[in-house]
Parts: structure tokens; sequence; C-alpha cells
DNA sequence: GATTGACTATATCGAATTGATATATGATAG
DNA sequence: CTATCATATATCAATTCGATATAGTCAATC
């Protein structure tokens, strides 16, 4: 799935600036499932205008750079419904270089085995928080889009954000619990090495 | 993270060749946490014998393309350590083509949301099983590298693919109890609408 | 009162990575 | 008898990332 199609679909919920569909992939909406950089987003955007998937409004502003709004056409609307329905998603990705390090504790100090894995379990209890839908109530015009035109909470991405809780809940439930026995284990290992 | 950097990682565990490095990433040890395509890792390996890290035995096969068996080099093994010691994590980053799709369920037939749910349950129940530490007895040579050369399992490889584990029964657990419950929600919304 | 860092906002570009393709052959399945 | 898959390396265009440039506001710290 390209960028270009992140794009359409983060416009779906309303008209937005890049910048702000930068923060939906970075801190808001889909931030825990989905990623595009600016550098990735800007040049969509301008190749959706082309295409005439997108418009945008130019919103001068004093002392502050030019706001682009950018908003779906009923083209774009129809392009974006029509690869839902045709695209095989592709496959499911998660990478972590905490884990990947985490694979070579053997090699490693105790103290940077335990801080890695703390650094785990701290980033995914702030994203356990962050994904929270109850924070958008529907008044922030520029914020994530948990809810439709009329305040109701959208099913589907009601839907993703508590699977996406759930994880971070498992991951920081199994941290708990397998933390300590590592660290032992890690003890008892390098004892019988040496 | 740099692929020069995972496949110094891969190798740690004994020689491999860039195809066994690849089914590293795509099925074996590493495939739950981190990418890397044949695209990277061909370049990247040598990069790596240029710099001295790595080096190769060529194995010419009868009726078969010649195999490059790579291994590390002692510099190798030890600028991969100063790596893990001084590399600061990047960030955990989960992508899913699925999870994003399904944010549009309000948009799209009832059996399409079902089929993607489904799917992405059928996907987390096989790298389930793939996980499993267990089934790398220590005789496969070209298997993955769960344990050492004295057969004992590594601490750290185990507590991560517990973490994989516990993951991915978390979502299949919130699946099983959600999946009608949205599927519902969204009969109700639709017929709100119309 | 001054500098530092954070936030809003767009834009560009080199470097890294992906994903597809080419090449070659054996084995297995339909 | 013909796909398709697995082994194995290699290349390359297209995509995407990550860093940087520009530019102003605001808050905090020193």
């Amino acid at each position: 799935m390209d960028v270009r199609t992140l794009c359409l679909g983060a416009l779906m919920g309303g008209e937005a600036t890049g910048y702000e569909i930068r923060k939906m992939f970075e801190d808001g909406t889909f931030s825990h499932f989905q990623i595009a950089s600016l550098g990735s987003i800007y040049p969509a955007l301008t190749k959706l205008t082309q295409d005439g998937l997108v418009t945008f409004v130019e919103h001068e502003q004093e002392n502050r750079p030019d706001k682009k709004i950018y908003q779906l056409t009923s083209e774009g609307r129809r392009s974006f419904l029509r690869t839902l329905l045709q695209t095989r998603p592709g496959e499911d990705r998660y990478r972590s270089d905490i884990l990947f390090m985490l694979t070579f504790a053997e090699e490693m100090p105790l103290e940077l085995t335990e801080a890695l894995i703390d650094e785990f379990a701290a980033r995914h209890q702030m994203m356990s928080q962050q994904i929270d839908p109850d924070k958008d109530d529907g008044t922030d015009a520029q914020g994530s889009r948990w809810h439709d035109e009329d305040g109701n909470p959208k099913p589907g991405c009601c839907f993703v954000a508590g699977l996406g809780q759930a994880m971070c809940d498992a991951t920081l439930k199994f941290i708990r619990e397998n933390k300590q026995g590592l660290l032992d284990q890690l003890k008892n290992y390098k004892a019988n090495k040496s």
C-alpha cells in the first residue's frame, strides 16, 4: 500500500494539510499500524493533485508559511474506495530493533538487557495511552478521526484501536511476568560459561 | 538499524549463505520482528566483505549455482558487539495494510470486512505456530538459532519468541471476542444511515 | 535578555530499501 | 508434459526514508 493511497485514506476523514497528515501517522489515528514520512507525503500530494484525486486551497497566514489545505475530490473518494475493494492487503510486518538486540542478550551486559526491556515497556505503555479513542471528543477539527460527522464513533476505528491496545497490554503483561526470569536465566547462563 | 548490521547479527549464530540469511528474516528466527530482502542483503554482504567484517568460501556445486558461505571475521564479531552497545535502538514500528483498511469498514461491504479479519487472524495463527522455539532441535544446521553450540536454549531468543507468541495470542483472543460485535455494530451503523 | 529547543509548515534530495526480474536447475505435483 | 516451487546469486528501477533548509512563533531556561 503506497503513500498515495495512505494519503487518500487520511483525507477520507476530512480536509488536512500535509503536516497534519504526517501527524496522523506519527501520533494520531494511524500511528500504531502505518507509517509515512514528510519526504513521501508531499510528493504524493503533488502527484494526487496532478491526477485530480485531491484539490487544495492555499491559506495565506500572517507571519507564517502558507498552508495548503487538501481535500478529496469525488473522483479521489471513488478511487480510494475502489482500491479498498480491489487491493490484496500487503503482509503485516512488525519491525523492532529492541527485540532484535535482545536476541543477543547473552552477549551484552545485564544492565543493557534490562534497560532495553524497560524502554520497550515504556514505549508500549505510551502507545497504549495514545491509542485511547475516548480522547477524541469530536470537537477538535484537527484531531484524530474516530468519529463521523454525527459524532458517532466509527466501529471500524474502535475495533482497530482496541486491537492495538490489546497487543500493547499483552506485551506489558508478558514483560511483567517474564523480565525477572530472563535476567535470572542470563545470570546462570553467564556463570556456566565462565 | 541497517541491513549490514542485521546481516552481522544473522551470522552471529554461525555461517550462512545470503539466501539462508533472507530465510531467517522471511520464515526463521527473526521473521516476526525484522525484515530484509535479497535486494538489500546481497549488496550488504559485498560491502561487509570489502570492509573485512565477513569472509566467504565459494562452494561449487554440480548443476547448481555456486554457493557463497559467509562467516563473521573476529573483527566483524567485535564490530557487531560494539554496535549493540552503542546503538540507540530505532522506534518499533508495526505496519499493517489490513488494520488500515479495517479503519474504513463503514465504507465497505460486510463480507469484505469479515474476510479481512479472518485473514488477519489466519496470518497471526500461522505466525504463532512458526515462532515455536521447540521446533528447533539444534541438529538442523541451516535452521533457526535458538540454541547455542552446547544445545542450550538461548534465554534472549526464548524471551523474544515468547513475547511474539503472547502478541499473536492476544490478537487472536481479541478477534474471537470482538469480531461478531463489530459486524453487528456495522449492520446497525449502516441501517441508521439509510 | 538571550539563547535554546519545540511546534507549525512546506519543500527537496541523497541514500537506503523494496520488489520485481533475470538466470539456471532439480524436484514435485497436477 | 507442464506448471510451480525451492535453491542460489545478482541487478535495477521505483519507492520511501531521514536529514536538511527555510522561516516564524512561543515557552523555558540560564
